[in-house]
RNA sequence: GGGUAGGUGGCGGAGUAGCUAACGCACCAGACUGUAAAUCUGGCGGCCACUGGCCUUCGGGGGUGCAAGUCCCUCCCUACCCA
């Protein structure tokens, strides 16, 4: 720990895609520096059978702290995942088995297995946080409950959301706290990371920790992937990016995040320093690089990091293939069709392109269908079946008959 | 236990008897483009060889009416107020 590198790397560490730090950046700074080494956790509730790429980002810092020496936890939310955090009534909760969380959590080792080393001399742990709340007691709960006030907990936003819009609130929800802030406590950590959304959750894990304990938690927010109005990318389905989804796919969505996020998505989801980041975004300014092509860069690092480094730069291809050249991509999914002679309508939901036939005819119509590289315009048409034949939707939908 | 207000498409949210369930978000297609961004245009339950027709759908079930998301009965669910 002599080493003179020591010091870029530990403000590096505090500063890259940090949001906030609890109380304050100094004090754990010079923890870092007088070279103590500190036990950290991240929280994964194992609720879906994928991490997305905000996941990614938490896991990215831990393993920063990894790599400076020191003892990094990785912690499978089963129970807090079992109580779940239904933020809306009409989602009902999902159950999860033990099977699936254990299914889940296999998976998200694996996918973290990318990023964090689980092996080696300073392996990360992976703990799971039912192994101490399965046994607290109500006595446990009330107790850990009394340091608690109901102003401190309903006065989060999403509470005061719910009242205004006379929306329920049920009792476990203002528990669900309480029960993240426990592993704070059943693990003795000194620092936590996090999202800045759970920015609340973490910090009463602070509170108990100091109160349970007197100890001093550090929590470390990472700043969402928004755009500077705070337009959340990967809140709604459609935008969430699974780490495990397949290359081209992931370059795609990527591709089509707002300019204004490059920035932030640079920080959070690459392995590249600050100084380079700093340095893409002089060349941008100077118009030595184009911001599309910086997004390309983007894309491919976050690729390399889920998949690898050829595959990232085939996906860059395919993506310039398609989009730049409009040409067709090199894979294509090929379906049978047994029939010589098919209406177009009946041969797009047989290919999968359609959910329906009106739902094919509309496409038809709005002219996003082609075959054989042939704008289709006649809905009423029958088409002969050819080997090989390729059929499009819209700009991205591909299938060819085998 | 008593009262009040509600339950509408993937989500939010209008509509309180009559042709088409408004509008917004999300989603899909087209145009444009460095991009699958932004913007603009159109669409957004299903079926039918169809540029019109048929069917389905407003928490569940039953009823009244020529006609019901809308009225009545009943059951289920939720919030708020009172106890």
């Amino acid at each position: 720990m002599k080493n003179k590198n020591i010091h870029p790397k530990i403000k590096e560490v505090l500063i890259k895609g940090v949001g906030n730090i609890y109380p304050n950046r100094e004090l754990l700074e010079r923890k870092l520096i007088s070279g103590q080494k500190i036990r950290l956790y991240c929280g994964y509730d194992p609720s879906t059978p994928s991490l997305h790429l905000g996941h990614m980002a938490t896991l990215l810092k831990l393993s920063q702290f990894q790599e400076l020496g020191h003892e990094v936890i990785m912690l499978i939310g089963d129970f807090t995942g079992m109580i779940g955090d239904p933020t809306d009534k009409l989602n009902v909760r999902k159950k999860l088995t033990r099977k699936e969380v254990l299914s889940n959590a296999k998976n998200y080792k694996k996918l973290a297995s990318n990023i964090l080393n689980f092996t080696g001399a300073n392996p990360v742990k992976v703990f799971y946080n039912s192994r101490w709340n399965d046994k607290l007691s109500f006595l446990n709960l009330i107790e850990m409950a009394s340091n608690f006030t109901v102003q401190q907990i309903i006065i989060r936003d999403m509470f005061q959301e719910r009242i205004k819009r006379k929306k329920p609130i049920y009792l476990h929800e203002f528990l669900y706290p309480l029960a993240q802030a426990y592993d704070s406590v059943a693990m003795d950590v000194n620092l936590e990371i996090g999202g800045e959304d759970q920015t609340f959750n973490m910090l009463c894990g602070r509170d108990l920790l100091r109160t349970l304990k007197n100890k001093e938690k550090f929590v470390l927010t990472l700043k969402l992937l928004t755009d500077p109005i705070g337009k959340k990318m990967g809140k709604t389905e459609g935008n969430i990016i699974p780490m495990d989804a397949k290359p081209e796919e992931m370059f795609g969505k990527i591709m089509s995040w707002p300019d204004s996020i490059v920035g932030i998505g640079f920080e959070l989801l690459t392995k590249l320093s600050m100084e380079d980041i700093k340095e893409i975004f002089k060349m941008i300014e100077k118009k030595k690089i184009n911001l599309r092509d910086a997004k390309a860069r983007l894309a491919k690092e976050i690729v390399a990091i889920c998949h690898n480094k050829k595959l990232a730069i085939r996906a860059g291809n395919e993506f310039d293939l398609i989009f730049r050249e409009k040409k067709l991509p090199t894979k294509i999914p090929e379906i049978k069709i047994d029939k010589k002679n098919i209406g177009i309508l009946e041969l797009l939901v047989k290919v999968k392109l359609a959910s329906s036939k009106s739902d094919a005819k509309r496409l038809v119509l709005q002219k996003g269908v082609k075959i054989g590289g042939e704008i289709q315009t006649d809905w009423k048409k029958n088409i002969e079946i050819k080997r090989e034949m390729v059929i499009q939707v819209g700009k991205r939908k591909f299938a060819k008959i085998a």
